[in-house]
DNA sequence: CGGCCTTCCTGTCAGAGTGACAGTAAGTCT
DNA sequence: AGACTTACTGTCACTCTGACAGGAAGGCCG
C-alpha cells in the first residue's frame, strides 16, 4: 500500500483432506504414509498442491479425493475446514493449506488408492495418542476436522454421510456413539430421530435381520439443519474456534 | 505427483475482514469505497494482500484492522471465516482470500482509519439488500459472516465480543435481537442469561440509569461455550456450510 | 412530596422436551 | 418350543421454555 512497485508475495496453495468414515464401530481417518521430503515416513493427511493455475478449490480437494482414497465426488460430505498458513508449517517454503473434511460411508475394505499405495485407516483416538506424529500441522487440523464433525452432528443431519443410502435407525446411533465418544440410550434416541421433522424418511418396512428382529429402513430426509438439534450429553468441554 | 521438474502454481493471497459492530441498535459493517481497479468506486470489505512472505495470517488480519479500522487487536474478537478461492473472483489473476470475522464492541462515531478514508459503517440489511453492490464475491463472504455470528450466538458467548468491558443484561438481549433480527421476552432473556453458568458475572452493584430504574452491571465469564445453548425462535432457515 | 412515567427485576404456571426406566413385538439359534 | 437377540412402544417424573402478572427503583412533573 506504499510503493507503486511492490508486488505482494505469492504463496503456493496446497489442500489436505481430513476424511472421516466408521469401520467397526469406531471414527477412523486416512492416512497415507509420506513418500518424500519433507517427513519422510511420517504419517499425514492426504492432500496435495494446485493442480494447475485455474484449478478451483473444492476441485482439487475432490481430485485428491480420488486419486488418495478412490472416491467419487458421489455420496460424500464434503466441506471446507478452514486454512492453516503459518509461515513455517512447511520447510520448502510459504505454503498454506486449504483443509477439507470429508465424510464416507462405510465402503469396501481397501482403499484401492490408485495413487497411494500406502493409505490406511486409522483409529482417531489412536491417530490422536500422540504415539504416531503427525507430519506438519496435521494433528490440529485433525482435531479442528473431528471438532467441527462432533458440532454439526448436533445441528445437521450430517451423521447420515456416515451411513449408506439406507440404514436402521441403530446404525445411525453407532455414527453418534462413535463420533461423540458416548453412549446413548437406544429408545430415547429413537424418539428423538423420530421426531425431528425431515431428518429420516422411511425407506420401506424393509429387513435386514441379524440376530433379532428386523429394523426398518430409513433414507436421509430433504432436512440438513436440525430443529430441535440432538443433544450431545455431559459436553462440557470449553472449546472454541478462536 | 508425476514429472519431477513439475512446479505448483503459485497464488496471490489476501485477507478480507468482515467487521461487525452494533451502532442504534442494528447490526452494521465496515465497508469501504475501493480506489483502484477493479471495481474502482464499489463498496467492498477491507483487506488486502499479504504484507511479506513472512507474515502471519492472524497478523495480517490484524494489521488491516488497524490499517482500514483503526481497530486495535484489544477487546476484540477474531476468528477465521473461510477461503474464497475461486479461479475467476478477482480479473487479475489467481487470488485467494482468507476471510476474518472481527466482532467490535461500540466505539466512539468516527472510524478514525488513517488509510482509508472513505470507510463507512452500513446496515447489514442494506449492505445485503441488493441495491449496494458489493465488489468480487464479497456479498457471499459477507452472508457467510453474518451466519456465522449468528450461529455463535447460540452456542458461544460472543455476544459480550459486541459490549463494552461492562454491559447491562439490556445491552446485550438488544445484540442478540439485533444480530438474530427478532425480539425477545425481556424476562425470559434475562432468567435464561444468568441461569446459564459462567456466561455473565456480576460487575458490582453499580448504575447507569437512563429514564427507569438503575440496571446492574456485567462482565464476560470465563465461559466460551454456553451450556445449555441460548434458543433463536423459529429459526427454521435450512442453511448449510456446504 | 406524591403521582406517573420509565426501565429493571422477581414470580407463577401450563405445556413441551428429556432422561430413565418397563414392557411388548418379531425375528434367529439350539 | 423355548431361549436369546434386537427392534419398537409406553410411562413418568423432572427440567426447560414461552407467556404472562406484578413489584422495585430510579427520574420527571406538578
Amino acid at each position: 500500500m506504499s510503493d507503486d512497485h511492490w508486488v505482494p508475495p505469492t504463496v503456493l496453495l496446497a489442500v489436505d483432506l481430513v476424511i472421516l468414515t466408521l469401520r467397526e464401530s469406531r471414527l477412523q481417518v486416512l492416512l497415507i504414509e509420506r513418500g518424500i521430503e519433507p517427513y519422510q515416513g511420517a504419517l499425514a493427511l492426504p492432500g496435495g498442491f494446485l493442480g494447475h493455475e485455474k484449478e478451483d478449490l473444492v476441485t482439487a480437494a475432490h481430485r485428491e479425493l480420488a486419486e488418495e482414497a478412490g472416491l467419487g465426488p458421489d455420496q460424500l460430505h464434503l466441506e471446507q475446514l478452514g486454512l492453516y498458513g503459518a509461515p513455517d508449517r512447511d520447510p520448502r517454503g510459504r505454503v498454506v493449506s486449504a483443509a477439507y473434511l470429508a465424510i464416507a460411508p462405510r465402503l469396501p475394505e481397501p482403499v484401492a488408492g490408485t495413487d497411494a499405495s500406502q493409505a490406511c485407516w486409522t483409529p482417531v483416538t489412536q491417530a490422536l495418542s500422540g504415539n504416531a506424529q503427525l507430519a506438519f500441522d496435521h494433528e490440529q487440523i485433525l482435531t479442528d476436522g473431528i471438532d467441527r464433525a462432533r458440532e454439526k452432528l448436533e445441528r445437521s443431519a450430517l451423521a447420515t454421510a456416515f451411513c449408506g443410502p439406507t440404514f436402521t435407525i441403530a446404525e445411525l446411533q453407532d455414527v453418534y456413539e462413535a463420533v461423540w465418544g458416548v453412549r446413548l440410550d437406544p429408545r430415547n434416541f429413537y424418539r428423538k430421530v423420530q421426531s425431528v421433522d425431515g431428518f429420516i424418511v422411511s425407506a420401506g418396512p424393509s429387513r435386514k435381520a441379524e440376530g433379532g428382529r428386523p429394523a426398518r429402513l430409513f433414507r436421509p430426509g430433504p432436512r440438513t439443519t436440525l430443529h430441535p438439534p440432538m443433544t450431545r450429553p455431559q459436553g462440557q468441554a470449553d472449546k472454541e474456534t478462536a
